[in-house]
DNA sequence: CTTTTTGCAAAGCGTTTGCATTGAA
DNA sequence: TTCAATGCAAACGCTTTGCAAAAAG
């Protein structure tokens, strides 16, 4: 079962370079593999710690430029953070995200509605658009309680 | 008229530093009508260039640590950007975002339908919304013609 | 007079680059 | 065998910190 998945998983990353002449790499396929196990918005460093675990020798610097190429691949995304570090997002499904302005912690949320928000064309002349999401500042439950 | 302007800056700037006790600086001053002349999302870099013009000796550090003390005054926002330094808005009323992927340039643009939507009670739980702000992610047209 | 703020310098942190070595195709 | 990718180290850019001198209240 958990083979088959993996097996599964392997055959989509092999698509996904062969498109993009990337070629197909131990490193590259641990980093593709631990993204996908992680459901949060993760900076380079963190992607770097959880890989390591399974690939103690890899380098941070591999694990940099290999997040770069996914994004130029479309396997991840930027994630607009006002913070420090870069994040990915490497869940391309329409979702939004809420921005905790204390702690920086980024998480998302669905709404059918926000899915379907029509842009309004003005916008679309001079603009072409890849992606739409809500934004909303505030402050999570975490850092609520913390006061 | 421009110094009756001048004036009008000053007495609101004073007024937002009582409330906060925050001592009123030449410096401070200056970066806040440098701010206000601004229609972009400036970085420190940015907004330490333009001020210096007026006033040559300040100091890029007094330039940021200003900008971390309006954010904190709520004079100014962070904006949410995918690359290296931070930028802020000083633009506090209800507009969206578009982000150029290639440039990293980041625009403005109104929609009332946007600015209407509804935030489901169910993120409300757990989550203390202070802003809300819909983010197209895109290619603008500048990058457009530079293919 | 007291306390904050400034300007400068140094440290810190994350990202990017250059290059010799390794490994995929 | 060729050329891209890796790992390492150094360089780089932006942000933050510590501190003495200057300025605000």
């Amino acid at each position: 079962m958990q083979e088959t998945a993996k097996a599964d998983l392997l055959a989509s990353f092999r698509h996904a370079c062969g498109q993009h002449r990337l070629r197909v790499t131990p490193q590259r396929f641990a980093i593709y593999r631990g993204l996908f196990r992680l459901k949060t918005h993760p900076s380079a460093e963190k992607v770097f710690r959880i890989v390591k675990r399974r690939f103690p020798n890899i380098s941070f610097d591999t694990v940099n430029r290999t997040l770069l190429s996914f994004v130029r691949l479309g396997i991840l995304e930027f994630v607009e953070g006002s913070g420090n570090s870069r994040r990915y997002d490497p869940n391309l499904n329409a979702h939004h995200h809420l921005h905790c302005v204390k702690c920086g912690a980024i998480s998302d949320f669905n709404c059918r509605a926000f899915d379907r928000l029509e842009i309004p064309p003005e916008v679309r002349r001079g603009f072409t658009v890849l992606g739409k999401r809500v934004v909303l500042q505030g402050v999570c439950s975490k850092c609520s309680k913390r006061k």
